[in-house]
RNA sequence: GGGGGUGUAGCUCAGUUGGUUAGAGCACGUGCCUGUCACGCACGGGGCCGAGGGUUCGAGUCCCUUCACUCCCGCCA
């Protein structure tokens, strides 16, 4: 028999009943009644009720021991009398009569309880992230991630992928996220980059023809952090498949997405058939291309309605006559609402950096008006049109915002979330997935006025690839989607192109010359120029998905030791400075701040 | 890089229009208590009120600067 332990704190019931048991594990609470004491003992399996009168002479050394000491209790298992009954916990039905205790870890005073539910700042659960990893929520959540992890791993491996690992310093690659930089010291002066995701390398495996890969991935990008994006680094189910279509990687998640959120959440999955939306769908109707479709809440074009005669709304007509568009959003039956709701999202548009939201309610009384601040610039004719148009109803209230697309676009996106939470539209038990298609292979860089990639530039065009007109090239649209749940975006992905002369084509629209492709991505273009499959694949978020299974809204919450907002760790000091010999091995010379 | 929020005891927080010695709960220490499971009761130690400057007879409270954490924008093919 081990030395520490017979059973874990999780195992006693009554079966156990009059045995001589050995526990270990932390002192979780005391209940000291002066000549009784109760001490529940946790361990990663439960929580198990000990307890010992002053009879013993070791029970006023007991006392005083402080919570979190780990300690190894020797005693029998007795049934509790039924009033003393725990139902909260496993081992409740019986509790531990100690005989002996022996210390083997001792604790200084704590910076943070253990045993509680309160919430904590976040600098000290990550400086102590040990201390706070014992805690229950967050115990538990970590426990989930390994098990989806593993579930994740078995199906794969089931629906025939293989899992394959791929290089961690590779080569910096132009497009994307900034790289992190690692200094190569037997090639002074070059670096190595950790891979933003093995996009290439999963490419490469598929020429190198294993038919369906797949990885648990680590991806590094040094961007900035937020609530749902760790910094530096996170995990991805990287997968691959050859020979595929479009339509056979979605069949390949959906599958797995059901299963997997059936297993590890009760809450409802609203369309096992994910519901399909095109990028540009997404954009005119939920102003974002990861739309939360619990949000009923809908955005519509409203633009021509300003053209007309017996519209007299002067500033929006003068903004449409320049380019601009509007669009509203329609929330039903408001018009009950107090005045203070709707000046309260007004307020809030301007607080987000936008001119407001103009509003008003439909009423019928004799005829249809609208009622509010901007009400009286509308005729019945016009307001009949933009019932029509944005399927509004009397009582009904439109929400209006003109300016340039992408701003109208982003405030109304934002705004479907805000009002949704303010009228209480969203239904938490329920994950609604959406795929996002058809996107854009390119977009106008706002700055430059140049064409690049909108998203990933190895993705294949849509069209006859035989005949493909480039001639507009901001209308092609790419075999990239997007998987997106509850408003997190889960994933992107992609059919690749694997034509050579193609890809050629494509990266010069975007003003990379031949020569520059073969030197960028040389690995891919050369692999690709001898023999490779059709192929696409995608990368689900691991983070993201234990996030929502977990039912978290902070993406620490599901990782064990993240940094903090500003890319450190807080527990190990990383970054940190490093000997001058280390630079010097390196050829690097620091700058010094002024 | 920009905007918002927060910063008071080891931890979570209160602190009024600026006004005596800055409070509570948990934790810690001492004592009492034999059936608790957020045990209870009494007493106690513990504070550069994030830092610096200013206004004032007087600042935790008002003003300026700055730092830290966090949320958001930019960024994230």
């Amino acid at each position: 028999m081990n030395k520490y332990r017979t059973h874990t704190c999780g195992d006693l019931n009554l079966k156990h009943k009059g045995s001589e048991i050995a526990l270990s594990g932390w002192i979780n609470k005391k209940r000291d009644h002066g000549n009784l004491l109760f001490l529940d003992l946790r361990d990663n399996y439960g929580l198990t009720q000990c307890v010992i009168d002053k009879s013993n002479s070791i029970f006023k050394n007991l006392e005083k021991l402080p919570l979190e000491t780990v300690i190894k209790v020797v005693g029998t298992v007795v049934e509790r009398t039924k009033e003393t009954i725990n139902k909260n916990i496993n081992t409740g039905e019986i509790e531990v009569l100690i005989n002996k205790v022996e210390i083997l870890g001792a604790t200084k005073e704590l910076p943070m309880p253990v045993f509680s539910d309160q919430e904590y700042a976040e600098e000290i659960r990550l400086k102590y992230r040990f201390l706070d990893l014992r805690r229950k929520k967050i115990h538990q959540n970590i426990i989930l991630r390994s098990k989806v992890i593993s579930f994740i791993r078995s199906e794969m491996q089931n629906l025939g992928f293989l899992e394959f690992q791929t290089p961690i310093l590779t080569s910096s690659s132009p497009e994307g996220a900034r790289d992190f930089l690692v200094p190569s010291r037997l090639n002074p002066g070059k670096f190595y980059a950790l891979p933003q995701a093995p996009q290439q390398f999963k490419q490469l495996i598929m020429v190198s023809g294993f038919d369906k890969y797949f990885q648990i991935a680590p991806c590094f990008r040094d961007e900035d952090a937020r609530a749902d994006r760790s910094p530096g680094e996170f995990y991805q189910l990287d997968l691959e498949m050859s020979f595929v279509e479009q339509e056979d990687v979605f069949n390949i998640i959906e599958k797995l997405f059901v299963k997997l959120f059936r297993k590890f959440s009760n809450k409802k999955i609203l369309n096992e058939i994910f519901t399909r939306i095109t990028y540009s769908d997404a954009m005119l109707k939920y102003g974002t291309d990861k739309p939360d479709l619990r949000n009923p809440l809908q955005i519509s074009d409203l633009t021509e309605i300003f053209k007309r005669e017996d519209v007299k709304f002067e500033i929006f007509k003068k903004l449409v006559k320049s380019g601009c568009i509007v669009r509203c959003l329609v929330t039903k039956n408001t018009k009950e609402k107090p005045r203070s709701f709707f000046d309260g999202i007004d307020n809030w548009a301007k607080e987000q950096g936008s001119s407001g939201l103009a509003y008003f309610t439909l009423e019928k009384n004799d005829k249809i008006s609208a009622k509010g601040p901007v009400g009286k610039f509308f005729s019945e004719e016009s307001l009949k049109e933009i019932m029509n148009l944005s399927k509004a109803e009397t009582g009904d209230t439109i929400f209006l915002s003109c300016g340039k697309k992408v701003e109208v676009e982003k405030l109304l996106g934002q705004a479907r979330d805000k009002i949704a939470d303010e009228l209480k539209l969203i239904d938490e038990n329920l994950f609604s997935f959406c795929w996002v298609v058809d996107y854009p292979m390119y977009e106008l860089d706002e700055i430059s006025k140049k064409i690049k990639f909108s998203h990933n530039p190895f993705s294949m065009p849509q069209g006859d690839l035989k005949n493909l007109d480039l001639s507009d090239p901001l209308n092609l649209k790419a075999y990239q989607y997007d998987i997106v749940c509850n408003g997190v975006e889960l994933s992107s992905g992609a059919i690749r192109n694997h034509i050579p002369e193609l890809m050629y084509k494509l990266f010069e629209i975007a003003g990379y010359s031949k020569t520059d492709v073969q030197q960028k991505f040389s690995g891919m273009i050369n692999a690709l120029s001898y023999g490779a499959p059709p192929h696409g694949g995608i990368a689900p978020g691991i983070d993201r998905i234990v996030m929502l299974l977990a039912d978290e809204k902070n993406i620490r919450e599901v990782t064990m030791f993240p940094m903090n907002q500003n890319a450190q760790d807080l527990m190990m000091n990383a970054p940190s400075s490093v000997s001058d010999e280390q630079l010097k091995e390196l050829n690097i010379n620091l700058k010094k701040k002024n």
